[in-house]
DNA sequence: TATTGTTATACTCTATAACTATA
DNA sequence: TATAGTTATAGAGTATAACAATA
């Protein structure tokens, strides 16, 4: 019998999709972001653009390709984005002094205020959608997604 | 200082990214799914064909609507899906005898040949993503998603 | 000549309405 | 008339190439 083993899954490959740690993470990711849709619908705000605030809130001024490097997206689906954000004046670009190609990208007075309650909304809906889970179990899984 | 506390957050609600399970979610789901693209892209298919395929082989003769359903797609985009299956010889429609609007799904030899290589290959590349996690770990983290 | 941001474009994924053929 | 599958279409999300202004 030792010799019907292979090396990689060994004799008992009973691979089905609920032992995949993706399949796992694909439905429950669906969920909360479906969650946060919603929630953040309610402010006409799509999850990157409320993303965007955050990241431009704790660095105030840094410059559109930055922005999107952190936001994982390329830069020409920053345009849209950034255009959205300063028509509602909840953010601006502000032209570079010395380089005159780059914007600087800050958060309005109103964005800023928008923002407390966008954060607020989140952590809500995150809690909201993992509400099967208590605290201990929710900062485990935290800390184990964090290590992927 | 009990006046400044708040029911839904408590006064030090710190809110950012790193303390959201969506947004570790999103990070490892996109981790794990880009590395299932890339594998199975070696046998030109994509993460829903493979599924698809699980699921036929589990409830063979299955009708087109319920595969959808399975599948948490529309019934127009399992079309292409099918077609696409078919043509290469994986999986078959066979028209119902009782009611001929409908067709039963099922993999021919080949597709159910070609799946025990597939399940393999998913069962590894889904390790190799979260190769950080030891198997107790692992084992935790699908109990934790199983309960979102 | 290289770089920042933008436009144009395309490809995938997703969702809905309308069509066909059967019932 | 209702249902199974299909077609047509439209909207997001994502990626690349080409362009304008500036360096």
């Amino acid at each position: 019998m030792s010799s019907t083993a292979t090396p990689s899954l060994g004799p008992h490959s009973a691979v089905t999709l609920d032992t995949l740690v993706g399949y796992a993470l694909r439905r429950a990711q669906l969920k909360v972001f479906q969650q946060l849709v919603a929630r953040l619908a309610e402010f006409d705000l799509r999850p990157a653009q409320f993303t965007a605030m955050v990241i431009i809130d704790n660095e105030p001024g840094l410059m559109q390709a930055d922005l999107a490097r952190h936001l994982a997206i390329e830069p020409p689906q920053l345009v849209p984005l950034l255009n959205k954000l300063e028509t509602r004046g909840l953010a601006e670009r502000v032209r570079g002094q010395q380089d005159k190609r780059a914007y600087g990208v800050f958060l309005s007075p109103a964005g800023q205020a928008l923002l407390v309650q966008l954060k607020a909304l989140a952590a809500e809906s995150d809690r909201e959608a993992t509400a099967a889970l208590n605290d201990a179990e929710r900062s485990q899984l935290l800390g184990l997604l964090q290590k992927i």
